[in-house]
DNA sequence: CTGTTAGCGCATTCAT
DNA sequence: ATGAATGCGCTAACAG
């Protein structure tokens, strides 16, 4: 039923190994050689069985990733990224969702590593000591993508979502304000949540705002906790004249919520957020955003993966990208 | 250095088959000896060999799926649906960014032929001969989702894309418009062009409307095109009064021109799409659209694809989602 | 219920 | 430049 390499091989009349070195662009074949066998290939209409070469040769060019959410349109930005780079490598991509859940994140990387995967690329919630003990049970390398651990054991790459927050936030500062609310993910997420909380919270301080939790709301990083954030912002005795928001998609909440109060952006409230999604710039006023450069985090973190897996030489594990702030219409003067 | 099969059954005075069963879940062995062996494993930290495994039952339990673009949400959210039901059936799945691209989406089926995936969902542009030649040197099966062939010798999984856009149009016509543009995507692609221009015209030729030439813009999906369509419309002698956009996006780039424009939508433009991804109601006003169930679509043509490779039975090889009209803010009367 | 024996399709020594 | 032989780690008959 299936052509194997010994039909061709028998087709062309020469050995197995042959054939298996012209497959593989094994230098050492005679043109001729090559030819006949290239011939029989085609006649048999041969197909080389990745899974054989992979148990053979202990190499799948597969590489897993753990993936949040592909359907959030920040990590299928990054996805997209590894995939691009992954492929000029020749390397082909095993996605899994898993939630920024802990049990799952850890049982996806036990199949990846099942599956034989050459490389690992993480992206999720915080790295648990349990989550360093899953990958140390194997010999594969694992570079974390938009996740970062706080001992910095395993090669990751990031922006720093403390100095974006705080990069927001002064701006906001820049711009007059004194009364400024935060929209932010709950402080469990490492990167979305506490970093960009810890950056609110500095630049306050290093400007002699005062720190009120009143003017703080967690969110889900959907649009109606933006909403429901705002509403409560609105409703305060002295309502913020601006908002951080965590996310995009909570700052548009937050803006329509301020609209929908027939109050203006950025008027009466500004509004500014991290990640700039293509969102940012189709809703009125545009969003006011630092960017993350996610397609970048994607495709840098996979050119690391390569490198690691061939053990090559890499001057910097621990890469972090730059953000920079892109103005458009949603922040104003106090 | 790596421990095999091999080395569990002998640390647990059993025979490699015995511990392939426990493995497998073979009910077929003693709960005494099983105990024996999970504590072997255990002790030796075994983990299973996913591509000898392959190698040997000829089921590798991934699938490969070809995606136009992850990093559009619309197929971001269908990779979703596939991926939670591929998850649910113990499938990984392997994702292929082909970008509607012939070549490219022909290469990665065959590369993925060569992983021996178990199935292949393929979601791309038009389904050539060529296409159909290369699914055909396998017995994989194949379904195609969001995506169908003129032929349907393929199952598939999909909505009516001429009836959606029929729907889409006829809301318009009942609102009294009778001065309707479309903003199209390029007639090459069978459903999100062809297809929904096709309904487009079908609408207005059973209501007695005249087909107007210059009423039809081509736009390539994006914001920017759907902004460029509408300025051209706006600056027409005889303006439409309601415009159906192919995609959300475009539409909410019409819907900004228009506003842009000093114009109102509803009031003096009405706009309505087909799509009604995440960002329908994250613009104001709310866009009005039909709604492609792009989660449903995935996941069932996920379901599908398990059935085929299980050889079960299944009744309906091509199925057609439902579609439906989602009313918000952008329609309003002539 | 358990063990023995063959391969699965290929890469990779080691010869020649 | 080419061939013969071995084994990668596991499943799947087949026996018993």
């Amino acid at each position: 039923m299936t052509v194997t390499i010994y039909d061709v091989a028998r087709e062309a009349g020469v050995s197995m190994a042959t054939v298996s070195r012209v497959v593989n662009n094994n230098p050492n074949v005679k043109p001729a050689t090559r030819k006949k066998v290239y011939e029989a290939i085609e006649r048999l209409g041969y197909r080389p069985n990745a899974v054989a070469r992979g148990l053979a040769s202990k190499r799948t060019t597969t590489v897993g990733v753990v993936i949040p959410d592909i359907s959030n349109s920040i990590f299928a930005e990054v996805a997209r990224g590894i995939e691009d780079i992954a492929n000029m490598y020749h390397y082909n991509i095993i996605l899994c969702n898993a939630d920024k859940k802990k049990d799952k994140e850890i049982r996806v990387v036990n199949t990846l590593l099942e599956k034989q995967v050459d490389g690992l690329l993480f992206m999720g919630g915080a790295v648990t000591e349990d989550h360093l003990q899953a990958f140390k049970t194997t010999n594969v390398p694992v570079v974390l993508c938009a996740t970062s651990d706080e001992n910095e054991q395993i090669p990751s790459v990031d922006i720093n979502h403390e100095e974006a927050a705080y990069d927001a936030v002064m701006k906001l500062i820049q711009n007059g304000h004194k009364r400024i609310a935060m929209i932010s993910g709950t402080l469990q997420d490492p990167a979305n949540g506490y970093a960009r909380f810890q950056g609110y919270k500095r630049a306050l301080q290093e400007n002699g705002l005062s720190y009120d939790e009143s003017l703080v709301r967690i969110g889900n990083y959907r649009y109606e906790s933006g909403v429901e954030a705002m509403k409560y912002f609105i409703a305060l005795d002295e309502r913020p004249t601006a908002v951080f928001s965590a996310t995009d998609e909570m700052a548009i909440g937050a803006i329509h919520c301020i609209q929908d109060s027939d109050l203006q952006v950025p008027g009466d409230i500004s509004v500014i957020s991290v990640d700039n999604s293509r969102m940012a710039s189709m809703v009125r006023p545009q969003l006011t955003a630092v960017a993350q450069p996610m397609y970048d985090i994607g495709a840098v973190s996979m050119r690391l993966l390569t490198k690691l897996m061939k053990k090559e030489h890499v001057e910097q594990y621990k890469v972090t990208l730059p953000h920079e702030i892109v103005m458009r219409q949603s922040v104003g003067g106090a």
